[in-house]
RNA sequence: GGCAGCGUAGCUCAGUGGUAGAGCAGGGGAAUCAUAAUCCCUUGGUCGGGGGUUCAAAUCCCUCCGCUGCUACCA
């Protein structure tokens, strides 16, 4: 049988998520993980910090800690704030770790030794009053061809003219204002990816049918442009340091280029897991040779980090001649935008993963951001239309449908299951659409289509309470107390049906949903078929449970405060 | 500047050659089990503009406009 594995993007280390980077990689991410493990399917579901680089050494400096302990803080920050949104990873590791050390230093040394890397000075700019050479994009000063004053040195944000660092007039760092800067020269090691042009052009082409239009065009605009080769080494403190067996000893002191090293800690941390389960080589039956030929890959990610994984990664592990396992599916997104700006880090605009969860429990979220998920284009959260959303289709149409015919079974049939009556021709109808939608559901997630998946869903949901209309057990009771008692025995396998079905979007919810009913398992498993034996399968005589709410309401004006307070679009 | 994606109903989006679709919002009705929650019916679009190919174009081609992103040292 085939087994699962998934990995989503490595959020980086610079600080708690937004929804943005949550919608892209890390929620579709567990949303499959949790379907395929409901399935049945072995599934690992692999993420990881993305600690280094230049924004995770200056975000330490303004923290006013050295780089190793901010790492550590930060990492168990959002491994905890994961956590609470109930991102189901079974690992969630650092690109610092020692597993990620030495499988980079091994590429590299492999890489080295097989001649795709090679030795070159470039040109750089140093800054003494940092004492550290700044990418290009630290460097600020006037654009040469516009006269904005704040124009970066890897493009100004006024014309979006793409500059260099040595075009800006009166350049100074970005991070301390000091003009006291120069071009220094500086060697550093080079993948030659314009090599394998050719293999990855094939390999692209390959995913013709399986890979999403957006993902295709990005990695053909790339080979199309000419594959330049890649610096993959930089001059910084914090990072793998390049082995002193590379580069003939002109490499001293220079620590790996984040974007490679980070990839490699997907398996990285799958070697992390192990360790930490005592699973020996078992990571390695993930990712190797042989022992992983029954494995299937699943990547997630925003748009951002598509070249990475169709260009950088995939020339770093053909370059090895080694056979580690290559991306089957590769799932990207594109952006969600905040009341129709960026969402912004650094302006603090937009909304964060730990104050989501201040604001509502993580199942609304979750069911908002993958029902919306900006799968074809760019997608715009607003308040209106989150607060929208979470009224109809979670406390109208699926809390409502639990609460109503939970209640009714509560007031009328003891809160026991009825056995009276036998199921007719309403029931045979809704069984035939709902092995259709079932069917639909499913297949939509499987294809990683997650906006025509939660519609399917949706359409589930709003069955359970058409049927309730068609059945009206609350009118039969009067007269026909065993065509009522099926009527609420169909409802209650419902309610048993979307507790299963819920589960990998909404776990939370779904588990007390599932609970109403009877005792949870850890996962909730895909619902058997046929629909006609498993809305069945209640007993009768058995005791079900009201829940509480499982959905409350936004209200207008936590819409009005929450607007205020996340600098939505209230311009002056 | 170059490249890519997008532009369809008031809003959020499906729809890639064969008589324009869904959900929400709006309008009308039914029901009274339920978190005033539900269900049924319904109004609404010359598919960004222009040109072309075709018996037939939202869909293919050209061109223009607008929005967004990328442009290799942010990640």
């Amino acid at each position: 049988m085939t087994r699962i594995l998934i990995t989503s993007a490595l959020p980086y280390i610079n600080g708690v998520k937004h929804l943005g980077n949550l919608v892209g990689s890390m929620l579709p991410a567990d949303v499959y993980a949790r379907f395929r493990r409901a399935r049945g399917d072995e599934t690992l579901f692999i993420c990881a910090t993305d600690e280094h680089g230049t924004p995770a050494e200056l975000a330490a400096l303004e923290a006013g800690q050295d780089v190793a302990t901010y790492c550590r803080e930060q990492h168990a920050i959002q491994k905890e704030i994961g956590k609470r949104f109930a991102l189901s990873w079974d690992f969630f590791g650092r690109s610092s770790s020692v597993q990620n050390r030495e499988l980079t230093q091994h590429f590299a040394r492999v890489l080295w030794k097989r001649g795709h890397l090679d030795v070159r000075t470039t040109k750089q700019v140093y800054s003494h009053a940092e004492k550290r050479f700044l990418p290009d994009r630290y460097v600020i000063g006037s654009c040469p061809y516009c006269g904005y004053e704040r124009a970066r040195g890897d493009q100004c944000e006024n014309c979006t003219r793409v500059l260099d660092p040595t075009d800006l007039i009166d350049p100074r760092s970005a991070v301390s204002g000091s003009g006291e800067i120069e071009i220094r020269e500086s060697a550093h090691l080079f993948l030659k990816q314009s090599e394998f042009v050719e293999q990855l052009r094939a390999w692209i082409e390959s995913h013709e049918n399986d890979w999403p239009n957006l993902v295709l065009s990005i990695a053909r605009k790339w080979l199309d442009e000419g594959l330049k080769d890649r610096g993959i080494t930089r001059d910084l403190e914090w990072g793998i340091p390049v082995p002193d067996d590379i580069g003939d000893g002109k490499l001293k002191g220079k620590v790996f280029y984040v974007w490679f090293d980070a990839p490699i800690e997907y398996i990285g941390a799958t070697k992390e897991w192990a360790d930490a389960g005592g699973k020996g080589d078992a990571w390695r039956g993930w990712w190797y040779g042989e022992a992983a030929k029954d494995v299937r890959y699943y990547e997630f990610m925003g748009k951002d980090n598509i070249p990475f994984h169709t260009v950088g990664f995939p020339v770093t592990i053909m370059a090895s001649g080694e056979p580690w396992k290559l991306v089957d599916r590769l799932k990207g997104a594109n952006y969600i935008n905040y009341d129709g700006g960026k969402f912004s880090t650094s302006q603090k605009r937009g909304v964060f993963m730990d104050t989501a969860l201040e604001l509502l429990p993580a199942d609304y979220w979750r069911y908002y951001l993958m029902a919306n998920m900006p799968e074809s284009s760019d997608s715009n959260f607003t308040w209106e239309h989150f607060a929208g959303v979470v009224n109809k289709d979670l406390a109208d149409v699926l809390g409502n449908f639990v609460n109503r015919i939970t209640k009714f079974t509560a007031a009328r049939f003891e809160g026991c299951v009825p056995g009276e009556g036998s199921y007719g021709a309403e029931e045979t109808g809704l069984i035939v659409e709902l092995d259709h939608r079932v069917a639909q559901y499913s297949a939509h997630l499987e294809q990683i289509e997650f906006r025509k998946a939660l519609a399917e869903l949706r359409a589930i949901w709003v069955a359970g309470n058409e049927y309730l209309t068609r059945a009206a057990p609350w009118t039969h009771i009067k007269s026909d107390r065993a065509k009522a008692a099926a009527g609420v025995r169909m409802g209650l396998n419902l309610v048993h049906l979307l507790g299963h079905l819920s589960w990998p979007v909404i776990p939370t919810a779904a588990r007390a949903i599932h609970e109403a009913i009877q005792p949870a398992p850890k996962v909730i498993p895909w619902p058997g078929e046929p629909m006609a034996e498993f809305l069945d399968a209640l007993e009768a005589g058995q005791q079900i449970h009201a829940p509480d709410v499982l959905f409350a309401k936004v209200t207008d004006e936590q819409v009005v405060e929450w607007k205020v307070r996340f600098g939505g679009e209230t311009k002056p």
